[in-house]
DNA sequence: ACAATATTGTCGCCTAGGTGACAATGTATG
DNA sequence: CATACATTGTCACCTAGGCGACAATATTGT
């Protein structure tokens, strides 16, 4: 499942699409707090902070849905996303899943274990083949000692993840689930524009380049799967989106942006 | 609405309680997120730390429901609550308000703003009469630069309210509104252990050291008023809880955890 | 003290969305 | 290539919980 490689010293290539068009995606959300959630961790930092982070990282490659940590693991490192997209979620006794967040390339996860660590509470698993750095805790407690500044990055991250699952919440506490599918697909086609499309697409067409079951996107969003089928079938027909090679295509992303709108939220 | 007294020298007699039952709480949560999550920020700085950070404060009072600030404000203070309680909430276009924390005696707030400092996406007033100690984002920049340990604290704060939100999160996703009210007063309940309550209670019996109105839960859990009350007045008759001036005490914890056990989460 | 406003408690009705069951595809794996 | 498994699409049915409308208390400002 998981494969260890020597550590990495000029690993920027793998980090190669920085760009992220925040500055596009202001549609809702009363800001960016979700660009900021998704902020390029590795790609902030100096060329001196990234090659002294990674000098103490171990590169590990994840096949497709290949298990990184679970709820119980006593294990407490960090990660950062090189390339690929990690899927982070909670499973309920009766088996349900919750997915809680995606993390895609650059993207620094498994911090809440940085203080008290005592294990993982939720589970990360590659939605895709993907390659991670993983970090020890100790390295990347000394590491932020010793570089303030990365430091403040870290922390503009984290307030800006709470800021973002924020808003989740109100749209789970407010919003019906055509409105909840609209804005996860907004937000996940701002989070993922950083990854290059396989397929074309059409100008004024989003990719959401994130392969997802309608399972999933019911677990992302607290429905059931066959409402979320129902609905993406309707969204379809309507030519508001369309399928391209395991991923949705938002063909009409007005279509989206005037149904948020008029959302209670 | 507020009062601008002049810095404080010597503070602490303020943050009174520090002692949080943090290990007695650990009922669910699959740990003790929730009380990190609540964690008292002030209390666990060294004294000269602390010395410095207040140095550049300034006090402000607030009265019971009185505003601190509002979406759209552009204010970047970070706050740290001296006594009382604040309520975050954000405000939908129709009106409809969704509570997202509640912030206790030396919980520190309003760090979101940190970094990209584009003023607030949410709401804060005061939950009852209420003080807090306001710093400015470039005061409390420097402090956490100059403070490494410090800065080791917001981000282990951070990190585990990021986790607590991810609990809602699940919770709101899966379970019915009985469970949510259930997991909410246990929460609300440890969180607010560290005030001391007005009225007796007896051996056995939590307190809800938190003033709300049936409403104020609806809009906690995103239910409606009505089932709140319904429930309320279930869960009463039942004797699992008791109204004690103004807010709820949990006389048979046990119920509620049984409760919770069954929950699909 | 008293009017104005907020909160609680309870209806009955109604709909968004959950559940289970199935056929029709797609997609991995030996 | 064939078989097993996963995913999609669509039913019909059912229920948790939203909504509006009240009466009955509480609280609050003047």
């Amino acid at each position: 499942m998981k494969t260890i490689s020597r550590p990495v010293v000029d690993p920027l290539m793998d980090i190669s699409t920085n760009v992220r068009a925040n500055d596009f995606f202001s549609f809702d959300d009363g800001g960016d707090a979700w660009s900021d959630a998704h902020a390029n961790f590795l790609s902030s930092l100096s060329e001196a902070e990234t090659c002294d982070l990674l000098k103490c990282s171990r590169r590990l490659d994840l096949k497709s849905r290949g298990h990184l940590f679970q709820a119980g693991d006593g294990s407490n490192d960090v990660f950062i996303v090189a390339g690929g997209c990690i899927r982070l979620f909670q499973i309920s006794s009766t088996g349900k899943e919750t997915i809680l967040w995606f993390s895609f390339p650059g993207e620094i996860f498994g911090m809440a274990e940085l203080l008290r660590g005592n294990g993982r509470q939720i589970h990360a698993a590659a939605n895709e083949a993907t390659q991670v750095y993983s970090i020890s805790r100790r390295d990347f407690t000394n590491f932020l000692g010793a570089h303030p500044e990365a430091a403040m990055k870290a922390i503009g991250i984290l307030s800006a993840r709470v800021r973002a699952l924020g808003h989740v919440l109100v749209g789970l506490a407010s919003d019906n689930v055509e409105t909840r599918i609209a804005r996860l697909l907004m937000r996940l086609a701002a989070a993922s524009s950083g990854t290059r499309c396989c397929t074309g697409s059409s100008d004024g067409e989003l990719c959401v380049n994130v392969r997802l079951t309608h399972q999933d996107i019911a677990n992302l969003i607290g429905a059931s799967r066959q409402r979320v089928t129902t609905t993406l079938v309707h969204l379809r027909k309507q030519g508001t989106i369309r399928m391209a090679k395991h991923h949705i295509h938002i063909v009409q992303p007005d279509h989206l942006r005037r149904l948020l709108e008029q959302a209670v939220a």
